[in-house]
Order: C-alpha cells, then sequence, then structure tokens
DNA sequence: TCCTAGTTCAAACAATAATTTGAAACATCC
DNA sequence: GGATGTTTCAAATTATTGTTTGAACTAGGA
C-alpha cells in the first residue's frame, strides 16, 4: 500500500478511477459496486484495496481526481476582458453546463456531486467548496454588476441559484426530461443551446428584479 | 400475502409505509436498508415480506402511495378563476415547492423522485407519469397564455424546465445552499418567499422571450 | 372451550459484497 | 542468474443484508 499521490502514475490506478467515476456517478457511493469497477476497469479486485485501501479511498481518490482539474471550458471562459458583462454571464453558464454537465459525455463530477447532495457521506463539504461555491461566487460578482447597486444581496443570491438550478435541472433530470420533451435532445450543439436558453432566461429575470427593487427579504 | 389494495388498513402496513418514505427518501431505493425501515417502524423484519413480498414490493406500495395524493396546496391552487396568469403561475410554483420540497418538513415524493432520476430502477416512468407530466403541462399551458403566441414551443418548454429547475434545485441541494449563503433559511415561510422570488425571476424571462422572439430551435 | 385464520416474532438462512491472503508473475538491480 | 521488492491474481474469508421459517400469539366464531 503505497501511492495516495502519484495515483495517476500508475496504469492500473488510471484505469481504476475512470471506471469507479462512472460507476460512482452512476450509482453514488454506496449503490456502487466495487466488483462492477474492476470489471470494468479490468483489473483484479484486490487493486482497489491495494492502491486505495478500500472502496472509501478509492471514492475519496476518485472525488480528488474530479474535482481537481477544472474543464477546458472553464479557462475559455477566463477571458473577460473586452466583452460585456452579459456575455461573460453566458460564457460562465455555458462552462458551468460544460463542467457539469458535460459536452460530448455526461460529466461524472456533475452526478457525484448529485448523488453527494441528496445522500452526504462526508465529503459534500469539501466537494461543495471545491467546485460549487467558486462558481456560485463568480456568478453572483456577474449578476451585480449587471443588475447595478440597487437590487438587494438576498434576491441576487436566489438569482444565482436560479441560474444554477436551471443548469443542474439539465443534469440531473436529462432521462425525464427527454421523456417528457423528446425534442430538447443533448448533445455537443445543445448544451451551447441551452447555456443561450438559460442566459437568455435569467437576464430577463435579473432586469425584472432591477425595475422592481423591493426591500430586502 | 394478501393486501395490496388495503395497504392503509392496517397499522402495521400505515407505520411501514411512512417509515420506508423516509428511508427511501433518503438514501433511494440501493441504498435503504429494511432493517432501518422495520426498526424505524416499531415492526418486525418478516412484516416488509408478508405484506408487501420483499423490498420491491414495499418499495413500489410506497411510490403509489406518495404519487397518490397530491398535496393539499395543489387544490388550493387549482382556483383559477378571476386572477391573472401570472398570479396563478405563482400559485402553481408554490405548490411544485409544496409538494416536491415540502412546506414543514422536506417531502419524501420529491426526494425519491431525484434518487429515481439519477439512478432509474425502472419505476421512473409511471412516477414521472403521474407527477411531474402534469406540473409540466400545467405550467407550459400557463406560460403560453402569459407569453403569448409569438413565442417558439421550444422555447417555452425550456422556460417551463427553467423555472422547474429551480424550485427543485432548492429541494435537492438543499445542504449545499444553506452551507453557502446561509442567509436563505428553509422553513414554512421561506417555501412561500421562493415560490415569490422563482416566479419574479421567470416573469422576466417570458418577457425577455416575447421582446426577442427568435426563430424555433 | 376449541378451532381457525391472520398476524407477529426470534432465529436461521441464503445471497451479495467487501476485504484479505498467500502464492505466482513481473521487474530491477547487483 | 539470482535476490529483492513490487504488482497481479484466484480463491478464501468476513461482513452485511434481504428473505424465509416455524413456532407463538391474537381475535372471533361455532
Amino acid at each position: 500500500m503505497l501511492a495516495h499521490e502519484d495515483e495517476l502514475q500508475n496504469d492500473t490506478c488510471r484505469r481504476l478511477l475512470a471506471a469507479a467515476s462512472e460507476e460512482f456517478a452512476r450509482h453514488g457511493f454506496a449503490g456502487a459496486r466495487v466488483r462492477q469497477i474492476v470489471e470494468a476497469a479490468k483489473v483484479n479486485v484486490a487493486a482497489v484495496n491495494y492502491y486505495f485501501g478500500g472502496k472509501e479511498g478509492l471514492y475519496r481518490a476518485t472525488l480528488r481526481s474530479l474535482a481537481g482539474r477544472p474543464a477546458p471550458a472553464a479557462k475559455a471562459a477566463m477571458d473577460k476582458r473586452g466583452r460585456s458583462a452579459e456575455e461573460r454571464l453566458q460564457r460562465r453558464v455555458y462552462a458551468v453546463l460544460d463542467r457539469f454537465i458535460g459536452t460530448d459525455r455526461p460529466s461524472p463530477l456533475g452526478r457525484i456531486l448529485a448523488h453527494e447532495a441528496m445522500d452526504p457521506t462526508g465529503n459534500l463539504e469539501t466537494l461543495i467548496g471545491d467546485t460549487m461555491r467558486p462558481e456560485v461566487e463568480r456568478i453572483q460578482a456577474l449578476l451585480r454588476e449587471i443588475a447595478g447597486p440597487d437590487v438587494a444581496e438576498g434576491k441576487l443570491a436566489h438569482a444565482a441559484f436560479g441560474i444554477l438550478g436551471q443548469c443542474i435541472l439539465y443534469l440531473y433530470a436529462r432521462h425525464t426530461i427527454e421523456g417528457l420533451s423528446p425534442g430538447l435532445a443533448y448533445g455537443p450543439a445543445s448544451c451551447r443551446l441551452i447555456a443561450a436558453q438559460v442566459t437568455e432566461f435569467s437576464l430577463g429575470g435579473i432586469e425584472r428584479l432591477r425595475r422592481t427593487p423591493v426591500t430586502e427579504k
């Protein structure tokens, strides 16, 4: 039992982590089966304990590896200069969709986060801190920029969660949405489309909040 | 092994179903433990098989019992006459929040639905058909009424899902939101507050969609 | 009171899953 | 080539969990 830092050195570890990401994303920690993981990874069962000390260790390592690297689209959304706040918001929404929903294939991170939020295992706090919190803060800052100083902070927070809520619905209710409304297909292009829709919709919401500035709470 | 229709006659069944609702809501079907359920219900283990034929039977019965009765708020939202479409939308949003999130305590139905959506067991279709589909359709109809005939159908569908997404976020990311933004407390009153916020935000979105009617898709 | 059908119970059982083990395979260095 | 440390493997082990069993208990009627 070594490793613990160079989990990505070994090929066995890499395959294990990849398979674990998918299995944990599908079924959450409790529902995931290590046999399923090792079979998908084409690795012997004992490897899990050998490298990670058990199912739980593998889970933590998986979370680390997923939360560690932000998706490529996140960087692309970074170049804020020379663009309107509205445009930057749309890019940020796209980045969220890309990271948590995934463009080509569904992202394990978002799905694991969803399971974790529903049924926490004790890693939720860390995971949120590493992934969601910065996202929420960035979006809220952009909203402030768009809405101006007159809109109450609480309203802005709600709005930020509203935007995230819309994004997350598309992740977590994928089957459901496809069943209810087959037209709204998922795919590489539709991620961009959804970003546009969500942004448009939310800009309207912000605008209205600005027009009717009620007292805080 | 009788029952199967009069599940609510027997006191043991009632307690079993109540405990099962909570346990399945917490951990989903796979993660739920029948021992946990029977312990909470103060009932012998064998009762599960005796009355419901097993864990899966109990699960299905639980779903039936939860999907069967719409929350009281749903009826209150029904009296459409004499109110503006905007007002009716807000009432409908409140009804959704009340049914799926719960006013006083978190609703098992919504939480089970979330697990089911993440990791379907084969009961998802039925559950959706019984609970979500009518909700989506009603909201979409209201949105059409508000938006007028010029907004494309696909946009309205997105908007309806956007509204649901906002509602659902508050259900499924409860811990997360409380952690990120302690000010936004949950409670009997806040359900109404959230309904107001979501409606306000969404009306703005609709308005904007109406102003910028792009071609379908 | 006895009988019957329905229900509850503690304990046994079977099935599934995670973990461990000890030997075999592999690589690396001398 | 042999010694040493690491990795892989199939099989055994332990733990957890759903299900079954057969006896005990209860209530209602003949």
